[in-house]
DNA sequence: TGCAATTTTGCAGTGACTGCATGTTCGGCG
DNA sequence: CGCCGAACATGCAGTCACTGCAAAATTGCA
């Protein structure tokens, strides 16, 4: 699905050169947190690894955090756009379950990317507020998305962003509970939260 | 309710000393952002109006957002205690909207400080990173009250910490709606999402 | 090829935050 | 009451994230 957003299109030498150094920073971020730790890793580190001057660091990135996380606007476009259409069937809360856990899971291109990059943001207590920080762009995204989808104005109803914010609480919760050493397997919990959402959380 | 446990008690001239300091800095915090905004405070003028030291400073907080913020742990104790008593007939959602509605209402003691800390905190969009990092640490202190009042062990079940998150995903869904120029009043709307979370979300 | 727009870079500065060493204050105990 | 150890405040020096600015390099296009 829409994986072809997040390649060229619009493929100058600049553009894409824009693109490769954008990933180049975010991936030599990732491998120097894994290597030292995200305390001890400095943006002029980042940014030689990634062959471009200390300065250039923050045209890409605002922060050393958002360089680890890398959330690009086109990834936040492709999942907007997979919720603004409606699945025959299908409830926003399913749709959002849906979405949330291809989100999580190495899937599509850059397999080793995503697993990466799952496996480095979840074993670094410190970037926890930052990621919770980001989950209030991919929110106003998607709260976006499915107003469109249900075809209500912006900020009209409640709705959108209530169910929005939950569904994202919930995986957090369970991204959480794994890392305070809670018990079963985080896809297996993801399912369960959502069915305990569905049901009123009893 | 427990409001006595905000106040005082081991109150040698050090402890009230201290707790003098950490409020007059937290006040301090307040005015300032709210004079200038957030970014155009410095922890110097901080310290300075609260009358202490630059270094100080750093002794009571962690960064100028915690100061501003100013969650203390007496408070977090207070909410984790009142989530950990049920009350007959109360399921842990419908006591999670009581303590969380309390937590924005201006009541107890201290009215204007929390008045005056609620105008502040959601008028700078500045500080909403910081304010969702701050979530994290009520989310653990109320997950682990409620998972005392089930009577469950730390992380042997996935549904405390769930419904915790997605109680206090609702509010900020509520605040978030607001800020947005969304319809309604927090009030009203607080209690609108926790009647759909509740429904299952339709 | 040359021009205009975009991007990279260096430089200098501000301010958050920390460790350490030192002075000051508090609480208890003889 | 006076003394001592612990807790606390402070000053200092240093690191590093982050910013604005202006010059240099690169790219797209005519």
């Amino acid at each position: 699905m829409s994986t072809e957003l997040l390649n060229d299109e619009a493929c100058g030498l600049r553009e894409r050169k824009k693109r490769e150094t954008r990933r180049a920073l975010n991936l030599a971020a990732l491998d120097l947190v894994d290597e030292k730790g995200f305390a001890a890793v400095t943006t002029e580190e980042i940014a030689a690894r990634a062959g471009v001057s200390a300065r250039t660091f923050f045209n890409y990135f605002p922060s050393k955090e958002a360089a680890v996380i890398g959330t690009t606007a086109e990834e936040l476009e492709s999942y907007a756009a997979a919720l603004e259409e409606a699945v025959p069937g299908e409830s926003p809360l399913e749709s959002l379950r849906r979405i949330l856990a291809g989100m999580l899971a190495p899937a599509s291109i850059d397999r080793e990317l995503r697993a990466k990059r799952r496996r480095i943001l979840l074993g670094e207590p410190a970037l926890a507020p930052a990621l919770v920080g980001n989950n209030i762009r991919i929110e106003n995204a998607l709260t976006a998305a499915l107003e469109r989808r249900l075809g209500v104005k912006a900020g009209a109803s409640l709705q959108p962003r209530l169910t929005v914010a939950v569904a994202i609480a919930a995986v957090r919760a369970c991204i959480e509970h794994q890392q305070n050493g809670g018990t079963g397997r985080l896809e297996r919990n993801i399912d369960a939260a959502f069915d305990h959402l569905a049901a009123g959380l009893r």
